[in-house]
DNA sequence: AATTATTAGTTTCATAATGGAACTAACAAT
DNA sequence: ATTGTTAGTTCCATTATGAAACTAATAATT
């Protein structure tokens, strides 16, 4: 499968660590597209705006949004014509992105800010109600613990790749924290 | 308060729009630390480690360690001495953020790999169960919809912003999804 | 004693990406 | 006829990246 555009030749291809994380990160792994999909959340769709609001060159905007309307984070839909003008609105994978712009959200709240002084709240649309974006354990509904959790190769994990499962297996034998943990 | 490096002072410091997705990503906005975290989510500590599996450059991993070590991400921790010897471990801050990186995760499973054909799987340490990482509402325990979401300032929100609360507001009056809703 | 291996970097240099500013195109409004 | 709006493109100086070689400190091997 083809992963990286020419573009992109020159980034490492990451075919041998076959990674639903590195994968999104190709096109989001950069400083402006995240922002541009944050804009996209806010209501942002037009190209002067989205320029003004992150104050990103107008060049490297132009790259973003016809990668990322490549890629199916954003469409472009001309909403006048004579002359033709365009906008740019996010698609359900777009919407999907911005779940983890809400992740990320409310960690730079966490640290990044005092608490209670957050620039910014979520809420719904129809409730009206705060909405406080967190990532959980969709099976049992609790807050996820990363320090608690190990990875293993699922079913997609290339059959190849012997060397990284003995790796996983290690370190669930060895503990996460901080490695003194017995098991 | 400075937010911003002297080492990447040529970037915007979006000081007009202040957001916790901004602040987290001048550090995270880039390819290569969120691959690094990804690793030490994996347990992999150490320079060579990180450098072979991921592919990086020893010079800019070298950068971004440091840069990671200094945000507080990473702990470079001395595992023995003659000769010294470091590695890099995640510190609370750093595990939090992983959770930015298991959303990620989910992500890319959903819109990058054939269902059911993730390349890796999340377990629990304690009960051996699979963990299934998603945005959610804390509050109600909903996964959360972005469609269904507006801003709006919150206290942090800095009092010269009136232009950009309006945006918020017009955004709100307007509707997520297509603009054609009326409210 | 001399050579090779390990680990954690640093240095150098060609190539690619970025930011800033000015410029273009197609029309609308005054 | 001039100015304004929107969505870009072009040019260029500066900065960051990737690849490879090199360094330093020590351990292990021949």
């Amino acid at each position: 499968m083809q992963l990286y555009k020419v573009i992109d030749m020159k980034r490492k291809s990451f075919a041998n660590s076959p990674c639903s994380i590195a994968r999104t990160l190709d096109v989001l792994g950069d400083w402006w597209n995240p922002l541009i999909l944050r804009e996209s959340m806010y209501g942002i769709r037009r190209f002067d705006d989205i320029q003004r609001w992150l104050g990103v060159g107008r060049n490297i905007l132009t790259r973003r949004l016809n990668l990322l309307v490549e890629e199916g984070f954003l469409e472009k839909r001309m909403y006048q014509t004579t002359p033709e003008r365009y906008e740019y609105v996010l698609t359900e994978k777009g919407y999907d992105a911005a779940k983890v712009l809400a992740a990320l959200m409310a960690f730079g709240e966490k640290w990044h800010f005092e608490p209670g002084l957050e620039p910014i709240r979520l809420f719904d649309r129809k409730s009206g109600k705060r909405v406080r974006p967190a990532v959980m354990d969709s099976a049992t509904g609790q807050p996820i613990r990363t320090e608690n959790l190990y990875p293993a190769p699922g079913p997609g994990f290339p059959s190849d790749e012997e060397i990284r499962k003995k790796r996983f297996a290690e370190y669930r034998a060895r503990g996460g924290f901080d490695g003194e943990r017995a098991l």
